[in-house]
DNA sequence: AATGAATGAGTTTTCATTCAT
DNA sequence: TATGAATGAAAACTCATTCAT
C-alpha cells in the first residue's frame, strides 16, 4: 500500500533523529512510535525488532555509501582526482543528510563487526585507495593504516566540529581545504 | 572494616573495560559487579547510580586530561613546541591507559553537554592554542574551529585505527609524524 | 485491544484493600499485581510509579470528598442543618466505601503536605463552616481550630471504633447521635 | 557502661522524631544512625533489629501509659473526677513528649494486634471507665464502644489539630474544655 | 561497644515484544 | 495495516543485616 511506504519513511527519519540525539539504547520503541506518530505495535509491521531497524538503517546506508566511494575510485584515474571526489562525496553526504551521517558515525563501532564484505566498508575503500596510490608512487610509502586514518581524521573530525557548532555549515565549503590538507599530509 | 579504596579502584578498572568492550548501555550493573568481584549492592555504596559512575568516570578524567593539556600550553612558549608536546601527551595517554582513553572518546558525545567549564574540555584547550598561534602569526589565519578539528582529527583518528588493528601500537611512535602532519596542514 | 478502564478500576479496588489491610509501604507492587490479576509491568501502563498510584488514589478522592462537603455547605442555610448533613455525609461515605475512607484516614498524614488547595481539604471545609457559624452567632466563639477538631474527633473516632469492632456497623445509624453531641459541645 | 545508656537514649529520641516525621517504613536504619550520630552497625548492639526497636519503643510506652490511666481510675472514686484526671493525663503526656505521643498514635494501628493484655491498652482502659460509669448510673446507658470513641475523639483529635498548627500549644490549656465537652456528650 | 564496608534478597521500574481487537 | 493494553524477563536500585577490623 502507498501508505506503508510513507510510514516506513517517517519511521526512518524520526528514528535517525532520536538515535543521534539520545543514543540508540536510550531511545525506546515508545519514543520512536511517538515521534513517528504511530502506535508502538505498528513498528513491528515494518520491522522485526528494534535491533533490525537499527541494523537495517545502518547496513543499507553504510553499504550504499561504500559503493558510491568505490564508484568514485573507478571513475577517476589518479590519486588527486580520486581524493578530491571522495572528500567532496563525504561532505555532500553530510550536508545532504546530517542525521544519517551522524548515525553511521555513531553506530559504526557497534555495528562494524557485523559488516561482512570489506567492499561495503568506507574505511576499507579509503585504505585501498591509499594502498593503490602508494603502489603507483603517487604518495609516500608508509603504513597504509596510518595514512588512511590521517585522511579519515581530516574529513570526519570537521564533521564533528560542525555538529558542535565550532564550524559553520555547510561542510562542503571546506572540501577543497580538506583535500589540500590531505595532499600535504600524504605528499610524496 | 574492609578497604573501600581498593574496591572503588577495582570498580573503576573493570567498568572502563566493560564499557569500552560492550558499550555503556549494554553493560549491566550485574556485569560490573561480577567483573569487580563484588555484590551488586556494593556498587551503590560507592556510587549513587550506574549513571553517576559513568559521569564520575568521565568528568574527573576528562577534566584532569584537559588540565594536563593546559599545563603543557603554559610550559611551552611557541606553537611548534606546544603542538609537539600536546600530541605526545595524547599519544602517551592512549598508550598508558587505552581503556580510559577509549572510554572518554566513546562517552564524550553523551557527556559533553554536562561539562560546564570550558577549561575542563580538551577540545576547547586545543582551539585556544590555535587561536593564540593565529594571533601571533605562527600559523595561517582561518576558521579556528576548522583548524582545531583538523588537528584533532589527525590525532584521534589514528587512535581509532589502532583500536581496529589497522595501525600497530604504540601510538607514541607516530607522535612525530602526526606533529609534522599538523604543521603542514596548519602552516603559514 | 483490551479495556484499560476495567483494569484501572480493578487496580484501584485491590490497591485500596491491600493498602488498608497491610499498610502502603508493606504492600509490594507484586502484591498489587497479583491481587488485581495483572502482570507487574501492567501497573506501570496505568501509573508512573507505586507512589503516583498512592497519590492519585489519595488526592482525587480527598478532593472529591472535600467538594461534596463544600456543596453541602452551599445547600444548607444554617449551622444545624449543615452540621447534620455534613455528618451524614461522613457516615454515608464510610458505609459506602469503608476501604476508601480508611485509606484516606491512613494516608492523610503523609499526603497532606502535598495538598495545595485549601478547598480540597475536608478539614479546612469543616473549619470554615465553624468560623462562619461563629460569625453568625450560631455557636459559641472560641478557637476555631479547637472547635473544628472537637467536631472531627466526634466523627472520625467512631469510624475507628467501628474498624476495631468496638462499634456495630453501619456508622450512619449514629449520625443523629453524633450530630447532637457536636451541638452540645459547640453550643452557644 | 555509662555510655551505652546515653547512646540508647539518643537512638530513642531520634528514632521517634524520624518515625513521626517520615513514617516508620520510610525511615532507614541509615537515617536512624545518622540522626543518632552512630554507625549503622552500632544500632544492632542495642537492638536485635529495626522491628524490635519499633516494637520496644511502642510496647513499653504504650503499656506504661495504659497503666498510668489505670492508676488514675483507682485513685478517683467517681466518673467526673476520673474523666478530668484522665484527660489531663492525655494532655500532659502530649505536652511532655509530643514525639512519643504521636509515635504511639501513628503506630498503634500496626502494632495493636500484638498487644496481648487488655490492661495494657489505653483504649480498653477508657472503655472500662465508661462501662463502670454506666453501671453506676453516672452517665447515660448506651453502646460503650460508641461512648468510648466519642470521648477518645474529643481528646485525640485536638492533639492532631495541634500538630497541624490549627491549635496553639500547650494542649493542657484545653483539658478543662475537653472534659466539659465529654460530660455534655456523655451526660445522664 | 563501635565501625562502616559488604552482602543479597527483595523491591521497583523499564521496555522490547506480543496479542486481542 | 494499525492499535495500544498487556506481558514478563531483565534491569536498576534499596536496605536490613552481617562481618572483618
Amino acid at each position: 500500500m502507498r501508505d506503508g511506504r510513507a510510514t516506513r519513511q517517517k519511521i526512518h527519519q524520526e528514528a535517525l533523529k532520536q538515535f543521534v540525539e539520545k543514543g540508540v539504547a536510550e531511545t525506546t520503541v515508545r519514543d520512536l512510535a511517538h515521534a513517528a506518530g504511530i502506535a508502538e505495535g505498528t513498528l513491528y509491521r515494518h520491522y522485526e525488532s528494534k535491533d533490525s531497524l537499527v541494523w537495517d538503517l545502518f547496513s543499507s546506508n553504510y553499504k550504499v555509501f561504500a559503493q558510491q566511494l568505490t564508484a568514485i575510485q573507478k571513475r577517476h584515474p589518479n590519486f588527486p582526482a580520486r581524493l578530491s571526489a571522495t572528500i567532496s562525496e563525504f561532505c555532500r553526504f553530510f550536508d545532504d543528510d546530517p542525521m544519517l551521517f551522524r548515525f553511521l558515525m555513531l553506530t559504526q563501532h557497534q555495528a562494524l563487526p557485523r559488516v561482512e564484505n570489506d567492499d561495503d566498508n568506507p574505511v576499507e575503500v579509503i585504505q585501498k585507495m591509499i594502498v593503490s596510490a602508494m603502489k603507483r608512487g603517487e604518495i609516500a610509502k608508509r603504513s597504509p593504516g596510518l595514512a588512511a586514518n590521517l585522511l579519515l581524521g581530516l574529513v570526519l573530525q570537521p564533521a564533528v566540529g560542525l555538529v558542535y557548532g565550532r564550524i559553520k555549515p555547510p561542510l562542503s565549503q571546506y572540501a577543497e581545504t580538506i583535500t589540500q590538507a590531505c595532499l600535504r599530509v600524504l605528499k610524496v
